[in-house]
DNA sequence: CAAATAGTGTCTTTTAGACAATATTTA
DNA sequence: TAAATATTGTCTAAAAGACACTATTTG
């Protein structure tokens, strides 16, 4: 850039006023899934039931006061969207390194009472046997929800060359400790015509669900099941340092919903783990071997 | 929601002031790809050179006067994030009906000299030869650069249990009848550690690319790559809605980034295209025939 | 007919799926 | 030793890759 043009593009920056339009919020909300014991254990004899749970927060404040509502808030100036997440999250949850990534964003006009309130979303998987949650407090209340989702279709309409698929989408989201239901439904339309697809969502109910956030939840549902469908490794996110093969495996049959063979299974994971000398303890039955992931065969190219 | 928690939340919301916190401006960035004809035909007898080219707008105003950037613009009150993209598309580039996808938040704070700007980036393939962009004005001037992307390996550590690689690209945007020729550097560094992994961007030579577009392009590029590597599919975006195979072939090929056996590409692409009676014509070699996608395939279950 | 691209057939290798069998631990 | 899970071996089917071949059009 020559002086001339450095100097006029000074004095444009001095007139510009960030004022001179309105401007939205700018906020955040996370979506954090975990594969955990769906309760405690009954019969040490057997391995223990897992099942997709999803973190929620109880809100203590207008709007949607005793609501339960994903973890996020608003950004800082000066922060960049991500750090604003993880900012958040940690606050909220004393969750830290998770790994987020960007699965949409919502700016619908009436989606928050208080103004024009833009959300990015962002989901993770963790490990949450791993994470001490805050304790409740009577600003705070942070717990885990399974998380349960029927798929539906309703509708279908296909032709030469277009086409029209409407699915209903219930979830259920249930605390056992708290003695908390919810029952969810959103429907789904994938339109594709003129070569070009649309995809809206719609929520029919929300139940004690804030906000959009029903929607939040079924887009990062979507998102991590597409991931790890697309890529396997993905799944390792949601297990400690070690594990063993059974539990790598029931994670992935509860995401892809649907059963595995062990043998297929390990044969195809094999490449992506290496075997520890330690062994799982106590168990009442044959104790299986720990492995963790095989790093080189995540980044060999 | 009982009457009295109502009217204390109508108080709440009337005493709420969003002004209270600073806010960002949102903006959208618009990273457009397609596949062209690298140059007017120039020998009757051989098939048409492609590459993969993007979309930039000369900027006619401050800051980043003269500098190329993407297509985009700041969201309207009201207006859902996703619909600013559409809509600024459009105005500045004549683009209608493109399948639009987030790749990703940009809020760097520095990314703007006018202030806090908070950037979400969308990507979009289309076929390119469909489109009349908006003419040249003193204001305007939207066109295509052929995009030539170099990747090397400049870093890699590993260990059993933590990795960092650090990755160089270099970009070359070309406009031959403009006689634009921009090269643009970027350094990329993932690192694995604590069973958590970091990806960082950084510009190391913007050229007369405008803001941190050259990190968004680069984003929407691994996107896009990656999106097709998954899933074939995806690709059809890039296409007009006739084709031939080799067209097909050959956009994936450029893509991809590597050859493919024309029986082995068929065969697999096969399930997703139906022939149509038409042929290609005023070719100087055998004519193909003209396939469409098979719409039924993209959508079974 | 030569050049150029379009399109097919078939063999091999790799990967995925099914299923049966064996191994190890503890109550 | 019975119950429960862990782990391995092998057959079959499907998908991916390699390569040679034939077909069609126009200058």
């Amino acid at each position: 850039m020559n002086i001339e043009s450095f100097s006029e593009e000074q004095e444009y920056l001095q007139k510009y006023s960030i004022d001179a339009f309105d401007r939205p919020s700018l906020a955040t909300d996370i979506t954090i899934f975990s594969i955990m014991n769906e309760q405690e254990q009954i019969n040490i004899r057997k391995l223990q039931k897992k099942a997709l749970k999803v973190l929620l927060i109880k809100r203590a404040s207008f709007p949607y006061k005793n609501y339960w509502a994903l973890p996020g808030g608003f950004c800082i100036k000066g922060e960049d969207v991500i750090d604003t997440a993880k900012r958040e999250l940690y606050e909220e949850t004393n969750i830290q390194n998770a790994f987020l990534q960007l699965v949409g964003a919502f700016g619908e006009s009436n989606r928050d009472p208080r103004g024009w309130i833009i959300s990015n979303a962002f989901v993770a998987l963790i490990d949450g046997e791993l994470v001490n949650l805050r304790a409740s407090t009577d600003a705070w209340e942070a717990c885990w929800f399974s998380m349960d989702i029927r798929k539906n279709e309703v509708e279908r309409t296909l032709s030469e060359n277009s086409m029209c698929i409407v699915t209903q989408y219930t979830i259920f989201l249930k605390n056992s400790e708290k003695n908390i239901e919810m029952k969810i439904v959103l429907q789904e339309k994938k339109v594709f015509q003129d070569y070009h697809e649309t995809i809206q969502i719609r929520i029919e109910e929300s139940d004690l669900l804030a906000f959009d956030h029903a929607k939040i939840i079924l887009t990062a549902y979507q998102f991590l099941k597409e991931s790890i469908e697309k890529d396997t490794k993905a799944v390792f996110d949601l297990l400690p340092e070690l594990f063993t093969l059974s539990q790598l495996q029931n994670v992935l049959e509860i995401i892809l919903d649907k059963a595995l063979l062990p043998a297929n299974f390990r044969r195809k994971i094999s490449e992506y783990v290496v075997e520890t000398d330690q062994i799982v303890k106590h168990v009442g039955y044959r104790p299986a071997k720990l492995f963790r992931r095989n790093i080189r065969s995540f980044y060999k190219e």
